[in-house]
DNA sequence: CCCAATATTCAGATTAGGTTCAGGGCAGAA
DNA sequence: TTCTGCCCTGAACCTAATCTGAATATTGGG
């Protein structure tokens, strides 16, 4: 999952993507709102941490651009304690969730993981492919029950597809949102990872869609077709 | 474990933190309302111990502002024989347990355990993983019967992890919980304390998921790969 | 049967983690 | 109080996991 951080305050923006990192996601930051929006405009993030005070275009306005453009992303934004008017007009932009300063690190992410999980339509932070599960919280996978000892790369490209299992998704796309903005594309790290990943958790549930991408299913399930 | 004391009574709370800190939790002291509520604000504290008569912000408005603000540590106050309402006014505002001053250290620190066993899932003082046991009360650890000799921060490491067992728990995470507010963080004294928990624990129990944290599982547990 | 797409393998680079050690501090003993 | 010994810390150095990109093999479609 590839997150965009915009925040002006240098010290919390580097401990947000230390964090962030630490935790597994791929991380892009921002330091002002100009920056902030743009990225967010270009790339395809899963979430987006928003604080409301930046240099150039505050918050709300970024936000607002970003949600009459159509982006659908969820935002979580971070507001000083007692702007009131501040949190309501980011519900209003369009905000997803909020946070006031000072937070618990640990706070945001239970936070963070709920939005990413609402978007992607799940319910809880394990997801089931027949007796496959991937735990985002914890960081790991188990085949019918056995712990699979993945490095963090191999989860990370195992939770994006299983966030969105049974859709064929291109090797772009999986790019994009494993890896944050410096990376050279061309190169085939991907099917590299695909393999890894295959021999970890067997080979039939990554399906390859010729020319289009892969696709992350139960073996057992019957198919149409 | 990682503990707040809010208490203007500098020798109540000296004490306090003493004893505290034999037992070997880690603790940050606050001496009126207005530092303690910052405190428990921004810092991830596993429980907190919260004098009701205070300079600047009273107990209870303190506690309101946490609760309010989602934080969810326990909190064990501390009244004044005789303020009965000051208590039921403390249990309304989301306290876990009261104390009436004064008080025998060793009820405040039996209360205390409870509260943390209480928080982190578990019924007892005693947390075992495979044939290891982890004696929060006691302050010890045994393989196999055999009682280890471990130094402060070392139990402080086993008992944090012991405590979320079978989870990753990353660097920063440790760090936040094992040591109180001035620490300088880079540098590897975590790892330092992992490797020689390893040689006194045995090396299998504690894994490392490398890029994101340490995770303490009983190694006879079937694993896969 | 040929071509393009995908898989596999591998070695070098990179980086995270492990180990060792010395200096300083603190607590308990005398 | 001073002395002693244990512990903690931080740095330097070492080791091993993992990532990457390229070379090579395989597969499927036409």
């Amino acid at each position: 999952m590839r997150i965009l951080v915009v925040e002006d305050d240098p010290d919390l923006s580097r401990q947000l993507k230390d964090a962030l990192k630490d935790v597994g996601y791929a991380v892009d930051v921002a330091g002002d709102g100009e920056e902030g929006h743009f990225l967010g405009d270009t790339e395809p993030y899963d979430a987006v941490i928003l604080d409301l005070g930046l240099p150039l275009i505050d918050g709300v306005s970024v936000l607002q651009k970003w949600r009459a453009d159509g982006k659908a992303f969820p935002v979580l934004i971070l507001t000083a304690r007692d702007q009131w008017s501040e949190k309501v007009a980011g519900f209003d932009a369009g905000a997803d969730d909020y946070l006031t300063k000072p937070f618990h690190t640990e706070e945001l992410m239970a936070r963070l993981r709920a939005l990413l999980r609402r978007a992607t339509g799940h319910t809880s932070d394990t997801i089931d492919i027949g007796d496959l599960s991937v735990d985002n919280r914890a960081a790991r996978a188990f085949v019918d029950g056995m712990s699979i000892k993945l490095t963090s790369h191999e989860f990370r490209l195992l939770s994006y597809m299983a966030s969105h299992k049974g859709r064929v998704i291109s090797r772009t796309e999986l790019v994009e949102h494993i890896y944050d903005q410096d990376f050279d594309r061309d190169s085939n790290t991907i099917e590299v990872f695909v393999g890894r990943l295959r021999r970890k958790i067997g080979t039939e549930r990554i399906e390859t869609v010729r020319g289009l991408g892969y696709r992350l299913t139960d073996p057992n399930e019957s198919k149409a077709q």
